[in-house]
DNA sequence: TAAAAAATAGCACCAAAGGGCAATAATATA
DNA sequence: TATATTATTGCCCTTTGGTGCTATTTTTTA
């Protein structure tokens, strides 16, 4: 009984909470009639929209917005990047950027490059007809897809879709891996040493006679481990060192 | 003593050499002076190029020559794909394609396709300045990179270089792979079936209940399994049936 | 400086893993 | 049909892992 107890009070739910918190930065909560719609919208996937030409803009965000899409819209790459600064708040949800490559100022892959150094969120890029080198770089670079202008609203469609699920897929992953960071990180640096060594195959007595302390210590850190990571048995440890 | 001996014995070198005739198909020895050449040439890497127009063919083996490379040349994508019908034998070594994209009868997107099922080689494609559609379904379509002409020596050879890079990494994964399958294949499959629950993190007292046979048989084949893939420890085995 | 956290370790006990030895039963294959 | 392979099991013994209980020594931190 005390046993019990003593394991499931070590991490507790507010763990999870706490990972949530530091993947979707500042979360935004609906308060207002509008807000509830927009949360709505935003778990469904987000937009951004960044093209000079205010048609092409209007027309996506028509589109966008029949389908059920969140969209942001922004007539330059340096006014979307200036906005991101101040991080603000934002409902939750998949998202991914639709941009344009050529304009004025920073231009797609400028735009781009700076992404990529933020952790490249998913980027679907769109030119014109005549922009092989643009969509060749574009792709290269990491672009999920390349529409060609003019496209139709199904294939544009379908790129946000795969974009959107590319999204979902990198926030489950970054989630995940920042639980175990979170979970890592609550070992002291012995119980980190002992177990990976435990992770590597060493048996208890080895680590003993290597770190020259006693194998009862050894079993002691271990097992502390193994509750701090929440894991109960040997291949569940290995799978989660693995994941890392 | 005679422990020792039995466990050596079961898997000596002739298993690695059966599993490397089974990824290079079939290995072509050196025999002639020329065979010596092409085999080392091969090593480096071998392109094999397709183009319907002869300029390029020529200008690009030359190049290829130069640096040290085999060269396989095709006028169609037809012509190529009829003469990996017949596979012949060829030295071991990275390869990849070098493609145009309009070319009479099977085009270049055409022959992606088909290659795709082929388990889709290293394959980079070329194509005129105009192209952006052919250049954005042949990046989508899993080509590796696009040249657009006219282009650089350097960027042709460092598309190549990366290619081929590629060309090594799937190669050695697949031989991993095979390796891998061929040590489980050697399994019973009573043996498999133990061997997976073990990886499972199920203990040796739960399988014989749910299997309903003794615990020693269930250690008996745990044993066995062990040895038959090489491994002494639990985390060696996860790690194993986690690559799979 | 006092309290908290971390590291250390001995003793004892039980469960699980690993394996030697010997033997039987069922199947597959030459 | 005879032999080889595979599957099965019991008995017994050692090593390793997992834990409870207790206690001392450092380190860190409030």
């Amino acid at each position: 009984m005390s046993n019990e107890s003593k394991k499931d009070q070590k991490y507790p739910i507010n763990i999870a909470v706490t990972v949530i918190d530091k993947i979707t930065e500042t979360i935004r909560r609906p308060v207002t009639l509008s807000d509830k719609r927009l949360a709505e919208r935003c778990l469904k996937g987000r937009i951004i929209l960044i093209d000079d030409d205010p048609e092409i803009i209007a027309a996506l965000v028509a589109l966008l917005d029949m389908e059920g899409y969140a969209c942001d819209t922004y007539i330059s790459a340096s006014q979307f990047l200036q906005e991101q600064q101040c991080n603000r708040p934002s409902f939750p949800g998949p998202w991914c950027i639709l941009s344009d490559i050529k304009m004025p100022g920073i231009d797609g892959l400028e735009l781009q490059r700076q992404l990529l150094e933020m952790g490249e969120p998913p980027l679907i890029m769109m030119s014109g007809e005549s922009g092989a080198y643009e969509a060749v770089a574009g792709l290269r670079g990491g672009a999920l897809d390349f529409l060609i202008k003019p496209f139709d609203a199904d294939i544009a469609l379908l790129a946000i879709e795969r974009a959107l699920a590319v999204s979902k897929e990198r926030m489950s992953f970054a989630l995940k891996n920042s639980d175990i960071t979170i979970r890592f990180s609550g070992l002291t640096s012995r119980e980190a040493d002992i177990v990976k060594r435990v992770a590597r195959g060493q048996l208890n007595r080895e680590i003993a006679e290597e770190l020259d302390i006693a194998l009862r210590t050894v079993k002691l850190h271990r097992q502390r481990a193994f509750e701090k990571l929440g894991v109960t048995k040997l291949v569940e440890l290995v799978r989660l060192i693995d994941t890392l």
